[in-house]
DNA sequence: GTCAAACTGGACATTGTTGTCCTGTTGGTG
DNA sequence: CACCAACAGGACAACAATGTCCAGTTTGAC
């Protein structure tokens, strides 16, 4: 039950960029030095980002990456199944493993964890997560951000 | 966020004791073969629940394992913590890794996460778990179980 | 006392995750 | 066009989790 170091710096980078003013692009190694992940590593979670489409990467000198929606159309959930896949507790949920009839008596039990666990991270967004004082989810103040664009 | 095997082999060696009249003895064999579990690693993991006092094991040829105190008594989260430690989901929260001050912002969302599924797990006994007729989605029929000890 | 059954615990191979490196591709700039 | 910055993606080493094996110890039965 411990979540991925994939997930988490998908959720750190998700969580920089939705720190910023909408439309504002940063460069994954700016990204990766300002929440101290290894680049390289953070490079591919940022290709799994892009792939489910909740960020947009833009090749070139002038390139980066920004968010595709608003981080209030964002949810931590998203986030992360984007890079995890669906939230499955045990294998025999996962298919990796079937187990028998009376078996799975215990895994009914952790079916509904995840159901708790997808609902809660279902329930965050970004938008709310990076509002200093975030009342778990609901508006967003004005973000008086001085910091709008990384490269100038 | 997957559930590690030890903590999924913990749950159910449990549960097969608890659904079983109090007292009784199993042998890690068979709680291996009713649950489909590796025998040699089982081993190690009800070693792990007799250190936390969980349950008792009894050497020589007439022993085996037994529930240290009332089905009632032991929760998901004592089985769970008892093999894996406290319930942490992200590495700066277990120590492994230490992040800089606002870096946390996305790890105070994960440890709400990690009360949350405290909560959750600490709510569930297993006598509520061995429970055919428990609230969760059950689909054991009345027990009417005919072996009631293993050696007999 | 001897034996067999069962837990104890160390050692090791296998597998999956994570971190790192390196080369290729893309797109803007001069 | 030539060049460089940045993403794309494969390959590989390091590490932890997992599964398996084997010898040792304990305890009850004969």
């Amino acid at each position: 039950m411990r979540l991925s170091t994939q997930a988490d710096y998908a959720v750190r980078a998700v969580y920089e960029l939705s720190c910023r003013q909408p439309g504002t692009v940063l460069h994954t190694c700016d990204i990766a030095e300002r929440q101290r992940i290894p680049g390289a590593r953070l490079a591919k979670v940022v290709q799994g980002l892009a792939r489910a489409g909740l960020v947009r990467t833009q090749r070139g000198q002038q390139g980066g990456v920004m968010l595709a929606r608003p981080s209030a159309d964002i949810t931590v959930r998203d986030v992360y199944e984007a890079v995890e896949g669906p939230i499955l507790l045990c294998r025999c949920r996962q298919r990796v493993e079937r187990c028998g009839d009376d078996v799975c008596d215990t895994h009914a039990f952790w079916h509904g964890v995840e159901t708790l666990l997808s609902e809660e991270l279902q329930s965050m967004t970004f938008a709310a997560l990076a509002d200093p004082r975030r009342p778990v989810s609901g508006a967003r103040p004005p973000a008086g951000e001085e910091e709008v664009t990384i490269h100038g």
